[in-house]
DNA sequence: CTTGACCTTAGGGTGTACTCCAAGGTTTAT
DNA sequence: ATAAACCTTGGAGTACACCCTAAGGTCAAG
C-alpha cells in the first residue's frame, strides 16, 4: 500500500513516515516504478512496535537501538543477539518497577482522603504530597 | 540551601532548576534578601517526584498537571481531588500493562533463541521480530 | 485529456526541554 | 580589599520530533 492509506491505518501523518525513514526507524519494503514508497504487513507490525514504544516514553532514539537487534544479523552471533535482547527487555523491567513506584504513591494519596464534600484545604492528601517519596519506602 | 547545592543533590542543572520554576514546576520555598533562591527538604522531595515521573516518561505538562493536585487545595471538595487523583493513577496503570506487553514481547523474542556462538543469521529471533505484534496476541 | 487525489523532494517553521552566554550583584576566604 | 566562587536576569542557541508549504510528478475517473 502507497503511503497514505498505511498513514490512515497506523493513525500517523506522512510527513511523520518520512521523517521515521529519514531517521533509520521504519524504510518501506520498496518502492514503486514511479517512486512511490510501498508498505507491506511486515511494515505495520514495525509501524506498531515503534509506537507502542514510544509511548511508553522510549526516545526514537532508544528504539532505533531496540530495533538494532534485526540489523546486527550475521555480523553478530546468537549470543550476542540474545544478550542484547535480555538488556533492552531489563531496561523495560526497571521502567515497570519505577512505574509500580509511582502507582503505589497515588493509590496511598487517594486512600488518605475521605472523599467528602468538603472544601479539600484541610485534605490529608494535600498534606501528604509532599511526602510521596517517603510514603513508598 | 541554594541553588548550587540544590542542584548537585538532585543531579540536575541550575538552569533546569530555573527553568522549572518559569514554567510552574517547581517554586523554591523561598528567598534571601539578595534573592537567591532558597530550597528545603520539601523542595527536594519535589523534584524527586518531578525527576521520578519524567524518568518515566511523563512530560512537563504532564507533570504539571500531576502537581496540580496540590494547587486546587481551597477551590475544591475533597471528593474531586480524590477524583483527580485516582484518575491520574488510572493513567500511570495504562501505561504500566503497555510496558508489561513491551516486556513480554522482548521475552518471548529472547526465548526463542539458542544463545549460541554461531553467527545469527539464521536466528530466529530476527525472523520474529518482524512478527512481534503477534508474539504477544 | 483534463481534473483531482494522490505522490515526490527540499527546505522552513513550531513546541518542548533544556543549555549556554553576558553583564552584573553577593558571599566567603585570605 | 580583592579574588574566587557563588548567585541574579535576560536572551540566544540547540536537539528532538514533528508539521507545513512549495513546486512538481503520477494516476484513476469521467
Ligand atoms: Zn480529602
Ligand atoms: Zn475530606
Ligand atoms: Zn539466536
Ligand atoms: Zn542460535
Amino acid at each position: 500500500m502507497k503511503i497514505g492509506e498505511f498513514a490512515r491505518k497506523l493513525g500517523v501523518s506522512t510527513d511523520t513516515l518520512r521523517y521515521y525513514e529519514k531517521h533509520g526507524l521504519l524504510t518501506p519494503s520498496s518502492r514503486s516504478q514511479s517512486g512511490y514508497r510501498i508498505y507491506t504487513d511486515t511494515d505495520i507490525k514495525q509501524m506498531s512496535f515503534i509506537l507502542r514504544a514510544k509511548n511508553v516514553g522510549f526516545s526514537l532514539s532508544e528504539i532505533k537501538e531496540l530495533l538494532q537487534i534485526k540489523i546486527h544479523k550475521d555480523q553478530h552471533s546468537c549470543h550476542e543477539v540474545k544478550e542484547m535482547t535480555l538488556q533492552k527487555r531489563d531496561l523495560v523491567a526497571q521502567r515497570i518497577e519505577e512505574l509500580t513506584r509511582f502507582y503505589d504513591s497515588l493509590s496511598l494519596l487517594a486512600k488518605k482522603c475521605c472523599g467528602g464534600e468538603e472544601p479539600a484545604e484541610n485534605c490529608s492528601i494535600l498534606t501528604t504530597l509532599e511526602d510521596i517519596d517517603g510514603l513508598t519506602h
